[in-house]
DNA sequence: GTGAACATTTTTGTATACAATTTTCTCCAG
DNA sequence: CTGGAGAAAATTGTATACAAAAATGTTCAC
């Protein structure tokens, strides 16, 4: 549980609240990119307010950060809800991904070492066996882990940052027209490890970018989902 | 001065708030990268409060999106202060700009008509009218606008958010440790257009990254800039 | 004079009260 | 039964009060 926050950056200075919002933050993050809180799902102030034992002003201070990460919808006068991607808007994503993560295995190459390759092909079993298994939302979740830890071998704060948000969006877009039969795609991340140990800049980026294309052709535009999740029951837990 | 906006994209889904947050933002950011505001500077909310005649409250909701943007830094219980990029901060930056930029640029080749290139040319000429008056951060400006307006023709909106954002950040990074001798780059915006009218994806590519790389190149991390405005001067006629 | 301890002021953090808006419910005319 | 007007409830928007923390100023021993 640990392992899925580590490229999620965190940090006091970006908000200036303390790590009590942090803590609200990641529940929040964690419900939506796992499919708890289906995307058009309303989250209303006072629930979550009472849900996290503390006052509105605290929630809505983690709404705007997740409203402006494109996670949530802050309609005026009408509050927020989880963001419901259009067609148009899972299309720019995954664009941005492949102009972005592409461009960046050519750094990956350069600069990975034996333990980073290490790490990624944990996560790669990991997703495997959550495939095998029909963990389908985990499956999602690991996926994000290994694009994102991948980016994070950059060394590049200002890249990753972006990833991540274009990753947690991903997960809200498959969330509404991913199919569910097929897993999302057919081939393997470990195709790609091998060619980042084999030192290829140039084919490490093509596959990265043909890999991004094949998801979003995966994707089917002709389906949706709405719900009215129960938020105490949710975070009894926290 | 409506021109200056155009490709900065402001919609109240994304902060809940009204048009009043909106134009608070706006006064602030355009101080922020027009280097009224210099990197360092204090902004106490209650004087903040006061100049914009609204609460604390919604200081606060304005000052934490400048916070998820890096233009602005919060401290915990210290309050905010416009941000000061580090020297790595500054190349990742750049880097990450040379990355998206670059990507784009194929794009934009493919996509873009005659009426973009016109609009694109306008301020280029604006660029170099400003840069012979030795209007330099009016030239940052419109250098920026000129950055914007092109990735804009890509049509991706999730990758012009990325972008808006980090050429606002490379405002603040010019303010530190841009030379003010010379003005940033020795070639023009001109020739890209040119690459980009003759339909050459790759050189405009590759011009885009050589051009990021020069920036970046000249400049010089052995400076600062520190001190303490008055907003009520600065803000008057909001 | 120096500097440490204490008091004062300033500034930020949080909760809550109240206003404004939207949503839901109720009732009655047609 | 339908549907629209109006009342009631629920929800969000904003300001403010109070608590907590940091910055500043003062005093006094040495």
């Amino acid at each position: 549980m640990s392992a899925m926050r580590q490229f999620h950056l965190f940090n006091a200075s970006m908000t200036g609240a303390g790590r009590r919002d942090d803590a609200i933050y990641r529940a929040l993050w964690e419900a939506i990119v796992a499919h708890k809180l289906p995307p058009g799902a309303r989250l209303p102030e006072d629930a979550l307010a009472s849900a996290f034992k503390i006052s509105r002003t605290g929630i809505r201070r983690v709404l705007q950060r997740l409203a402006l990460e494109r996670l949530v919808t802050l309609v005026p006068n009408r509050g927020a809800q989880i963001s419901h991607p259009s067609p148009a808007e899972a299309h720019d994503v995954f664009e941005a991904r492949r102009m972005l993560e592409s461009s960046a295995m050519i750094s990956v190459v350069e600069r990975h070492t034996a333990k980073d390759l290490v790490h990624l092909r944990q996560l790669t079993e990991a997703e495997r066996q959550a495939l095998t298994q029909r963990r389908r939302s985990e499956a999602i979740r690991l996926s994000g882990q290994f694009h994102t830890g991948l980016v994070a071998l950059t060394g590049n704060e200002s890249l990753l940052d972006f990833i991540s948000q274009l990753v947690s969006r991903s997960s809200l877009i498959i969330a509404v027209y991913g199919d569910s039969r097929h897993t999302g795609c057919t081939c393997s991340h470990d195709e790609l490890l091998a060619l980042v140990e084999s030192r290829d800049p140039v084919a490490a980026s093509q596959w990265m970018s043909a890999h991004l294309e094949e998801i979003v052709s995966g994707l089917d535009f002709t389906q949706d989902t709405v719900a009215e999740p129960d938020f105490e029951r949710l975070f009894a837990t926290f």
